[in-house]
DNA sequence: CGCATTCGTTTTATCGCTCAAAAGAAAAAG
DNA sequence: CTTTTTCTTTTGAGCGATAAAACGAATGCG
């Protein structure tokens, strides 16, 4: 029988304190297990407790008998170790800082899963901000976060914003961050990016072998980094195969920090090509967004998708599947992204406990095609 | 000038602990400045600048030049308290849990929005955790968040889940609780729903006034409690234009987990009315994806939206607005339902910080009727 | 002048946990 | 029967912040 009911170890309490802790016991919370609950009830002391639940490495003397008792005594307390307490003393929070720069694009949420998941997996708990687009928002939430003490941070740069280097005071505090969306020159962060050049080739090569010709470009916001390379793999295929591009269907989305205004930026810019009367029997769109304001204002002019022009978009955000037309574009498979920045950074967050090295990562995930109903075979 | 370089009060630290910590100091954390550093610089004890920059009630006492001073000395080494210190004293986290059973759903990231502005501004942090619908993950995260020592929490049931009387769990801890789109049975739960009956009604009555008089219904999940009411409404429309519902043309979506699958049922029940040879000009739709999936079914039968049936959905999730058809639907006001959620959730925190009583609320929000391109008046 | 007050600030005692070092007990060695 | 070695457990010193009590000094008052 364990000798229950005697007092903790090195417990001076006063008569006095004794009686403020039992009140406000009575008053407010179910009473707080502690360690030294535990201890009490085990008749061990607080440090083999200590020792045990965390299977420290001074556990390897501790007998299976004190082992199996302190268990028990926490399983049945059902102690519940004081986090605030351990990561005070431990200098550790346990707790990854996820930012988001605008959540209610449906780009973030798959991105967002594959990264909990991650992190669920290894027990860290992602705090989520997001940013908004705002400056403001984005130095606060940053200051919050290293308040909390992050051990590693996830940046989900889905669109346009601030300008990035503030991260760079990340380094100073050295915290091991990942950003998704974007690559930066700032050689200590580490990125996963898509292959925006593969999937932009892959994109009009479906257009071109479904044997159009006249195609009609609406290129990303010149400022977005995305822009450039899918750009370059429109040209590198366009060459290729030896097609032309008439820059009078070459059409660029304006700079904005508000992911739907490519929606109705899609709209406007495929009335104006439709104005321009240079006919093109398909449209290959920045992103999904777009593509889905580019239906919209060929269905308007009574254009049929894909009927009378095909459309192809790039994301496969969620919309994309229940469209309709269903749209055909380029995925960027966005929960391995996620998974992929989370696992740099829990690795990095490792590799640095253990006081080796870390090296900077940049992954380049492969898109893919998925073919809907918004693109035909031409004729 | 102040008594620069002059050793922290109180520092009792040995000279090999110095050591220590200036190894540590060197080799990893830039420091880490403590209050007892703000102390040493300002030449008050840290019991001063404690009070000081929480401005305590004994602040009351203390002259503006040390108040200066101490700030001064805080902003100069960019002091920063350690929020694990002070939670562990303070018995307070700061932090509020948000519980959401499905990411995915877009139905949620408004809602998430609304939360965490009003959270923002008080300055509490969202701890999110996306539970997939899965019991096991359900429980392991309310136990994180409960280790976290969450002072309140907001739970999102967007869709038909887990025995929500776990919940209950949270009475033991008497954590304030507020629950998004679900009104439950046990009482100390405050909650927050879209008024359903109102906008069945409305929805109805939209198609009503536009002159449809054979409608299909699909009508939602037998499970889910917005079923019930919404029907109420359209049956109690009904009976007062005199409406004759027909058994026909009402089918029902089964049970499930996924949001996603509802646009497929919504296709598939779809095409099983077509199927049944019964005319009608106008469906109803459980909700928008719901919507959706019948607008893909109509378009493969060859009818044309909102030229040959009108369709109106429920919820106006963000792909309703770029659909096309854009889609005419019955808004929850998300964004509101989430503030609202978090603003009773910090309310009774802080009734509960005063020891005064606090009330389990329950708030039904009116929803609005938003009109696109779904709906026609007939013929 | 003695004692109570009000100020302005510091001391003290934790919050709950962990980790290095010490100590106790038991077993092995001399 | 010591002395060492090997197990096993405890002691003690914080992590950084803060509520509560305490303390010196100045002021007020009879």
């Amino acid at each position: 029988m364990e000798s229950a009911e005697s007092k903790p170890t090195g417990n001076a309490s006063s008569a006095k304190s004794r009686r403020t802790s039992e009140a406000s016991r009575k008053r407010t919370q179910p009473a707080a297990i502690t360690i030294r609950d535990v201890a009490g009830r085990s008749g061990f002391s607080s440090a083999t407790v200590s020792i045990v639940l965390n299977n420290a490495p001074l556990a390897r003397y501790i007998p299976d008998t004190t082992k199996e008792k302190i268990q028990r005594a926490a399983a049945h307390l059902g102690y519940r170790p004081n986090l605030f307490a351990r990561s005070l003393r431990g200098r550790r929070s346990h707790t990854v800082g996820v930012m988001v720069f605008d959540m209610t694009d449906p780009y973030c949420t798959l991105v967002l899963r594959g990264i909990e998941n991650t992190l669920f997996q290894s027990s860290y708990l992602p705090i989520l901000t997001d940013v908004h687009n705002e400056r403001s928002r984005f130095e606060r939430y940053l200051e919050m976060l290293l308040d909390r003490r992050i051990e590693g941070l996830v940046v989900l740069a889905n669109w346009l914003f601030v300008d990035i280097n503030v991260l760079a005071d990340l380094e100073k505090n050295n915290i091991p961050t990942a950003i998704v969306g974007r690559e930066l020159k700032n050689d200590n962060i580490s990125s996963v990016i898509v292959d925006n050049n593969l999937g932009a080739r892959a994109a009009l090569e479906h257009l071109h072998s479904l044997g159009h010709r006249k195609i009609a470009f609406i290129r990303g916001p010149r400022q977005l980094s995305d822009t450039e390379p899918r750009w370059r793999g429109v040209r590198a295929i366009a060459r290729e195969r030896n097609l032309e591009l008439d820059p009078r269907l070459i059409v660029d989305l304006p700079e904005s920090g508000d992911p739907f205004s490519s929606f109705e930026q899609g709209y406007k810019l495929t009335e104006e090509l439709l104005q321009r009367r240079r006919p093109f029997t398909a449209l290959m769109a920045f992103d999904d967004m777009t593509a889905f304001g580019a239906i919209r204002a060929l269905g308007k002019a009574g254009i049929r998708v894909p009927e009378q022009c095909s459309v192809i978009g790039f994301d496969d955000v969620s919309p994309a599947g229940i469209y309709s037309p269903a749209l055909t574009t380029v995925r960027q498979p966005m929960e391995v992204m996620g998974t992929a920045a989370a696992t740099i950074v829990l690795e990095a967050i490792n590799a640095n406990l253990e006081k080796k090295p870390t090296r900077t990562i940049h992954r380049r995930i492969v898109p893919e095609l998925i073919v809907r109903e918004s693109t035909r075979s031409i004729k």
